[in-house]
DNA sequence: CACTTTCCTGACCATTTGGACAAGTTTTTA
DNA sequence: TAAAAACTTGTCCAAATGGTCAGGAAAGTG
């Protein structure tokens, strides 16, 4: 009955105490009820937004008491942050470095895929996300202003780069990640839309695949690239992983 | 006291009565509320969501009490469907037909240019409809499966004629349509992350037509295009807006 | 002008909301 | 194993919600 107020703080327990079984670790259920809870509300507010998400309607998702929401997360707010906190991070450890020396085709086509396969794994964070900036960005405004602000200049510095080099078509930098940002990003928030148009009742997998392919051949070559092969792209998508992890 | 169900069907009057003023036609207070009430919502339900939304908010906002709107509109729903009659329509009125005879950059070039041209005079619209789709589209599911996704078929019938006659490169022509209407839909969605980026307190005329035009750019070439000069364009578009007129 | 229709709105109501809290149970720790 | 810490949850509450309704004001009509 003790901390109530600092009971949303995260990652109580980084490491595991040597000697305690995993079952037994303290801080166990307290991460199995948050991830539930997180899990639940992530569902509720992609799909009604901030104000339209009650905590009632978490609480039943996670099959918990509304009590037991409100007792590890003090008010809805704070569950609200701590999604877009965990969202942001995974962007970040996505969105790998760029250098000038890098192959602009292989870099871009890479950026493409990697944000087609998150919106293939994460599409209620994308959604969530849609839904934040839609309302005007009230909880990731500083987020934008700073960190992705500055992702943005670094990638189009690097960009304008190549172009001043003469390895690709004179095009805007930052339109040029916009444009990737929307067209990888329209496949998880308007789903619903794509998929009556096509009408089907889910995505496949090879939907996916077609996307990006079909994304990437377009916006390379709008850029004056040669399309790499499927499989130099795949490769170079491994390699940067092995160098991320 | 009377019609109070009925009392949120469209038009009313069509044709002003002969010989009333226009000052004291009847219905002129219906629609200068009903209207007011509307555009009032518009911003809400665009900035909360349908659930997010309250009719208190919506009468505050429309300087009416809460009393009044529901005189026009009998509830929440109504004023939400009401809103989604329009937008439709003034999109159906917008995307006009395409023959296998039209020249494909040119009439590319003016869908680009009018879909952004729609971001910029209807961004809270844009809106709207970005939150109905993610939360699954309840309301448009109707108009999509029907009316858009006939609109879809047509045009990627013409797209995939102008492919087999070789006057463009083989690209999925759903693809392109998609990645047209998303990377335009993106500019008023996506307002608040693109100010937020490029450091602005607002978009300047200027900056739709540099969106529109490299979108064009990039799009075309990638579609393996000739890109037309800004002024061929803006010709094709007065020719169809003649046209539509 | 009288009378009908349309318009307006304050008072009201059942339900839901976010959240506080106390009294309990379970788990951890020394 | 006993005390401490962490967890659970039913109950309660003030405020807000969607919506009704009756009764009056204004506008339109013959």
């Amino acid at each position: 009955m003790t901390n109530r107020l600092e009971a949303d703080t995260t990652k109580i327990t980084e490491a595991l105490a040597p000697g305690k079984s995993r079952r037994n670790r303290p801080g166990r259920i307290r991460e199995r009820n948050r991830d539930c809870i997180l899990a639940a509300a992530e569902r509720e507010f992609a799909l009604h937004g901030f104000r339209g998400t009650t905590i009632q309607g978490i609480a039943e998702r996670a099959e918990l008491p509304k009590s037991n929401v409100l007792y590890y997360f003090s008010n809805k707010k704070r569950i609200y942050c701590a999604l877009f906190d965990s969202i942001m991070e995974r962007w970040n450890a996505m969105l790998s470095e760029i250098e000038p020396e890098d192959d602009p085709a292989l870099t871009l086509a890479r950026f493409i895929h990697a944000k087609v396969e998150m919106s293939r794994t994460h599409p209620l964070a994308s959604r969530l996300f849609a839904m934040e900036v839609i309302q005007g960005a009230p909880i990731v405004k500083d987020h934008l202003r700073t960190t992705m602000r500055e992702w943005v200049r670094d990638r189009s510095g690097v960009i304008q780069q190549w172009i001043d080099d003469g390895r690709m078509a004179a095009v805007d930098p930052v339109q040029l990640i916009l444009l990737i940002w929307s067209s990888t990003q329209h496949y998880a928030d308007f789903q619903a839309q794509i998929l009556l148009i096509e009408n089907k009742a889910e995505y496949t997998p090879e939907d996916f695949d077609h996307a990006a392919d079909f994304l990437t051949q377009v916006i390379l070559r709008g850029c004056g690239l040669e399309v790499p092969s499927a499989e130099a792209i795949a490769e170079a998508a491994e390699i940067a992983e092995v160098q991320a992890g």
